[in-house]
DNA sequence: AAGAAATACTAATAACCGTTAGTTTTGTAA
DNA sequence: TTACAAAACTAACGGTTATTAGTATTTCTT
């Protein structure tokens, strides 16, 4: 009768997401069978629902506590003070930390949500949107004070967003780029570009 | 007896690669079925492999078609005498230009490829380090020419890629931009900045 | 019109899926 | 030590999956 495998400081729960996140981002969620995840755990199959309510849960839980986290920062952003470009400069830092520290749930809440069941996922893209929009003020802010040029405001959210996004592929690759090399590069290039 | 559903100027492997990228795109490899496939063509599962080999083959036609159509593009931006960031506009208004004319495809090959056996999906990822590669050049060989800022060429191709890869959200969301408008947007973007 | 090839059908397969039921073991607190 | 709760187990469920076998029908070629 083997145990759930656990580390220091780690909750039951905390393991059983984790080991998922880690899956369903290497294997997508519907190719992640609730057999394999209770096997990385070390117990069988069954065992995993004295935890769990569904493994539909389990994405859900991944999925909302990132979707948390960005609008939390996102408000502690909107609420500053900062100039827009301060703004926009500490909210693509802030995804490219994030994305280290939370890899797997990340990729998960950026590539998996669409297995979301029918209601979680309408509730899950309304919360994007807001996100999305949060993002757009700012832009239209440094437009509107001659900070930024005048380019399409969701046409450059939808860059900024999706290049920070992007960087699951350095990450799986090993390259040797810390998180500070990380940010003071894209920080630069999707704020100055890249022309001289 | 029903009949497989195809276009003028279209084969049968044409409709059935077309729908199958259709819903690979929208509900994923995985999570989409044979029999699925099957109902949007009119014809019953079986009679499907009168014209396919397996399900896995048609996610690989797919993606090797549009991985060969991304390299075949980068030879000639290779071999052409344009200096380094004119090859680079090229490039992502070609990225921008594909994803318009081929959505579901571009979308599969970006994001479901992951479902490729094997096999192929070693191949497939050694395709793309080879393009990634030669993007990095061009980059390096701007930054030797003083056209460029003397960014990580790895870091800065991998925030281009990334970027005009997430453009499938404004597509599906039938924003209203036309590609001309998102080619120009996304170029000055990436390679001038936002800033004034 | 006849024969061949292509393409459709129905029926059925074994494998796998998430999950439940029922039972046994383990850990905890009195 | 006893009792109770937490958490593990085995067995099994109904449903779905991709795919094959075998057969009927349609279409193409002559």
């Amino acid at each position: 009768m083997a145990k759930i495998k656990i580390q220091l400081n780690e909750t039951k729960k905390d393991s059983i997401l984790k080991n998922a996140a880690m899956l369903f981002r290497s294997k997508g969620f519907k190719a992640t069978s609730v057999r394999e995840l209770a096997d990385t755990l070390g117990i069988e199959a069954p065992s995993l629902y004295n935890h769990i309510g569904s493994k539909a849960e389990l994405l859900q839980e991944i999925c909302f506590d990132i979707a948390t986290d960005y609008s939390t920062f996102m408000q502690t952003i909107i609420s500053s003070s900062e100039s827009a470009d301060i703004k926009t400069k500490k909210l693509i830092e802030f995804h490219i930390q994030k994305l280290f520290v939370d890899f797997d749930k990340v990729y998960v809440a950026d590539y998996e949500w669409k297995q979301l069941p029918k209601k979680q996922l309408e509730e899950f893209l309304i919360q994007r949107k807001i996100y999305e929009n949060n993002f757009v003020e700012i832009i239209e802010e440094g437009i509107q004070k001659k900070l930024f040029k005048n380019l399409q405001p969701r046409i450059t959210v939808l860059t900024i967003l999706s290049a920070v996004r992007g960087l699951e592929f350095l990450k799986s690759k090993k390259n040797n780029f810390t998180v500070e090399v990380l940010q003071q590069n894209m920080v630069n290039h999707l704020l100055t570009g890249i022309t001289n």
